[in-house]
DNA sequence: CAGAAATCAGTAATGATTACTACTTTTTGT
DNA sequence: ACAAAAAGTAGTAATCATTACTGATTTCTG
């Protein structure tokens, strides 16, 4: 574990042990049960700045708020827009990254958001 | 062609004919050129409703705006994160949609980013 | 052409995020 | 160990992209 202070630590545990796709108010009321007195600008200025260092995810997901997520393994989000719900979908490699690759670009993170209707919504609309 | 307001389609066909990734503002901007008494408003209302048709693409690429995108063919954004350009990678199927529907998933839509750094700003890098 | 429905321009309100300030904690050099 | 410098924080105020509202205008329908 990296050098971070009580609350930027705290704000990663959080989030690691979350399985879903917070946002940052989310991770504050969490955060809270254990820091009570935390600042939500400490909340938004550490989230900020675990993003720029690629310690965590944003992912923004069109509803006005960013989301995010500590779990940095390559995987797709595939948001149904029924629902909400945000369902991770892992892949070993990433074909998409390897092409970029071949273009000279180097990644070092990415986001990747498929919208439509989970296996539950879709089944809902054909029964409607 | 739909039919569109006559401030809808001045949008849509600056949005096709822009290559870059333009926010609301600039779309405005660009709009204006045409119909100087536009008001934002009506952009912002209009790319909504186009977004949420689905004639259009919104991305979000964390710098705090939302980018429009016209070309709805599948491809990939490559956000470099130094010259902040978006450069895009067109493929002819998506693996992951393909997966995605392997698991009852339905897609309409994706926005993929991956970050990292242009071939031009990589070799900036590597001679400083 | 009248009435209903949709869209608009202009402006006010919202609310997520950022900036600021004074204070506290941590790091660094000696 | 200790003082100065640097980094981080709590609390609050300010910002500003986006949305909501209002009254006027255009489009649609028969």
């Amino acid at each position: 574990m990296k050098n971070y202070s009580r609350q930027r630590a705290a704000i990663v545990e959080v989030l690691r042990d979350m399985d879903t796709h917070p946002t940052a108010k989310a991770v504050y009321e969490r955060v809270r049960e254990r820091i009570p007195n935390i600042s939500l600008g400490t909340v938004y200025r550490n989230l900020s700045a675990l993003r720029d260092s690629g310690d965590i995810l944003a992912i923004s997901i069109g509803d006005g708020f960013e989301h995010f997520d500590g779990d940095k393994r390559p995987h797709v989000h595939l948001h149904c827009r029924d629902c909400k719900n945000i369902i991770d979908l892992f892949w070993d490699d990433d074909p998409a990254a390897d092409y970029a690759r071949t273009h000279g670009f180097v990644p070092d993170s990415s986001v990747y958001i498929i919208s439509g209707l989970c296996d539950d919504c879709a089944k809902k609309h054909r029964n409607n």
